[in-house]
DNA sequence: AAGGTGACAGGGT
DNA sequence: TACCCTGCCACCT
């Protein structure tokens, strides 16, 4: 599979997340079953060049804004974020398991 | 050409 | 609980 596959596939994921929920860099890279989930990160960063991908719903791990700064500026992912009712604090997600959106549970029936 | 660097994660201590 | 170490893999010096 090529990288711009993997790259494709990175952005219709996130554009399957829904307004108000987050996923993480390692579900996205568990439910594409290849590469890492460094490799999310740099295939995000790449979604300024892509039309209507809601990067600002990848978060880390531990609920951290931790690509904020890729963003136009440091603090759109939080604003963009709060718009959708996610609240943030210290650049976290507030009750992350809430709003936690897992695709490889929720996508399943996608893809039998 | 070789080593360093990331929008990371998971296990060990 | 919190930090540290290691695996990860494409891209940039």
């Amino acid at each position: 599979m090529s990288n711009e596959n993997y790259v494709e596939q990175v952005y219709f994921l996130t554009r399957k997340i829904p307004i108000g929920k987050v996923t993480t860099y390692g579900a996205i890279s568990k439910f594409l079953t290849l590469g890492s989930a460094r490799m999310v990160g740099w295939a995000l960063n790449k979604s300024f060049t892509a039309e209507n991908v809601p990067a600002h719903r990848v978060v880390n791990r531990k609920g951290e804004l931790s690509g904020r700064n890729h963003f136009a500026t440091p603090t759109l992912m939080q604003e963009l974020l709060e718009k959708e009712g996610v609240t943030i604090k210290d650049n976290c997600v507030v009750s992350l398991a809430t709003h936690f959106w897992d695709p490889n549970l929720e996508l399943d029936d996608y893809f039998d």
